[in-house]
DNA sequence: CTGTTAGCGCTTTCAG
DNA sequence: CTGAAAGCGCTAACAG
């Protein structure tokens, strides 16, 4: 457990000079390599007792490959995105990849600026999840298209690996439900105006209405922006825009759960006067008073997925066709949506 | 913006061949050494026209350095750590670094993976949150003590940077709180037994007992394992053992939410017959119904200050003793333990 | 101010 | 099966 500190780190030299063999023959038997078990004995020995370990960069710069991805995310403060996370790194450390988090702050970062690990060759690939890809991502995403895997929508001529829920169905299972629940006067709390995900989810809500023949509530979507205290203060909006709402679909859960408490704070009852649905199913949603009743994106589902397109393109040996895989949603009944309330026990 | 896919990457030659420089010339110009307007001017050209991206690989083996530190965490889903994370990301980013993520999996992660990334020189530096540091793992960090910064609490004679907060202090804190607030048969919900932060808070709570010269409740503390779902099944337990229990303090606001949860589903009002304190006051504690009363510890302060010890550490030409910096826990009330419900604006 | 040169530590031919 | 040698792409002396 001999590791030098700030001094002259081990290098395989010094190794290969106390084992009395090559420098070829350790980097040989440290990567797996046929040796009589006498060479690997006096290796191992050499290893341990200098407490050698290889040299990233320098092996990196030989490969050209650094066996480290990475997940670019809007915003790590949403579970919904540590979810992906979880079940990404995990496929990751199967085959031997490391896997780092990269937060692009919604869009803040410069798009430029997410994609240059890869360009360094820093990464071998990544997985990538932007809410609103602007012209100049779309052209880096293009050239980086052999080590990437994005997840969500985006241009269908795009070549490059994606994994994709339909969301607007998702919403479709939301105002489906709140109708047979007999909520008539129903409202959208939205994400971020502009971002991919909150357009689609928008036209999925009126869209549903249009389906069923009812009429279409194009005035009663407030914008938030994800974050529960945008649902917290998107409900004062929606009371003024239309107080004898019913039912409330929210772009995500983290806002429902602002919408819950707000609507609380302003004296309606959920889901006596009002019924609440959410989008995502986060753990939390299990936790909430009343319990919220969520539409599944299977975030996790999506991360295998992707993970499992991005590595094996990663190591194909010849080129591979881009490849879409789509994932359905699927609507989780708690309390906050269904007038005779009954507890449940937790998901997790 | 033309980026070479597969085939071969352009190297600080070619940028040196388009340009008619030496390569040493690139890359001091790139490196922000003076050089007169006319060569910047046509080195500039040529990276732009090639799409030269420096290989990062190579800039790290040369220069021994990487420009990347890490925060290793127990847990990716606990929002403590995110806040932690939010904070020691912009202090590296304003200084040039990239951080990356390392999830040690509350401890499951075997320790010597956890600092390998230190040891193979792919990172410059760690900042590192152990829950429950083993002789092995202490071994390493000494090891290791110029390019770490803990947070925590660890050994006093470790001789490495450490930001740490009185955990202990911040139950005595709720603790009175709940006994002015009359409340005298209070329990605890602890975390991860055999962790440290669990064993200060539940000494602190017992502590607090005896300072006061009340009875201690040392057969009232029943353990979850800092998750919201340990929290939740932890009430059951605590209900059995105490049934009359009127005050409950909680090892953590992830937890203290599931108790909210279950205590509701047992027909138990918080906070008229229970008083419910968490600890950690994450953004979610302003949210949930009743809204959360929590000690803070001051999380986003903690990953300032370990990214400042940790950074200046690095940058420091000559040796720099260890330092450790002490945080004070505050009490955050809101409705959980006042029985008097007054509705509160959120703090996001 | 700039070109040349010598590696950083590792892997991988290529011979033997 | 192993040693020698070349070189991944970059930076930092060192001369000029």
């Amino acid at each position: 457990m001999t590791v030098r500190s700030r001094a002259k780190p081990v290098t395989i030299l010094d190794v290969a000079k106390r084992a009395g063999v090559s420098a070829g023959t350790v980097s040989r038997v440290l990567n797996g390599a046929n040796a009589p078990s006498e060479t690997r004995r006096r290796v191992d020995a050499a290893v341990r007792d200098l407490g050698y370990v290889p040299n990233h960069a320098a092996r990196s710069l030989k490969r050209q490959a650094t066996e480290q991805i990475a997940l670019a995310i809007p915003d790590v403060a949403n579970p919904i995105y540590v979810q992906m996370a979880t079940s990404i790194q995990r496929v990751a450390a199967e085959r031997g990849y490391q896997l780092s988090l990269i937060s692009t702050h919604n869009g803040a970062t410069d798009e430029r600026t997410v994609l240059r690990g890869l360009h360094r060759r820093q990464l071998d690939g990544m997985v990538l999840v932007s809410l609103r890809p602007g012209a100049a991502l779309l052209e880096q995403i293009r050239d980086a298209a052999d080590r990437l895997c994005l997840i969500g929508s985006y241009p269908d001529d795009l070549a490059v690996d994606a994994v994709r829920v339909d969301s607007a169905a998702g919403v479709h299972l939301a105002v489906g439900h709140l109708v047979d629940q007999g909520r008539r006067r129903l409202a959208m709390v939205n994400g971020t105006p502009g971002t991919v995900p909150a357009e689609r989810r928008a036209a999925g809500f009126l869209d549903a209405f249009l389906a069923r023949g009812l009429e279409v509530p194009s005035d009663r979507i407030v914008d938030g922006d994800f974050t529960t205290a945008s649902g917290y203060r998107a409900v004062d909006d929606l009371l003024a825009r239309a107080p004898d709402v019913d039912g409330v679909f929210c772009a995500n859960d983290a806002m429902a759960i602002g919408v819950l408490r707000r609507l609380r704070e302003r004296g309606r009852d959920v889901p006596n006067d009002v019924a609440v649905v959410g989008m995502d199913d986060i753990d939390m949603a299990a936790m909430t008073a009343p319990t919220l009743t969520s539409v599944s994106l299977r975030a996790e589902e999506r991360g295998r997925l992707a993970a499992d397109l991005l590595l094996e393109r990663l190591n194909a040996s010849e080129p591979i066709a881009p490849r879409i895989v789509n994932v359905l949603p699927n609507l989780v009944i708690r309390e906050s949506s269904t007038r005779h309330t009954v507890l449940e026990a937790p998901d997790a």
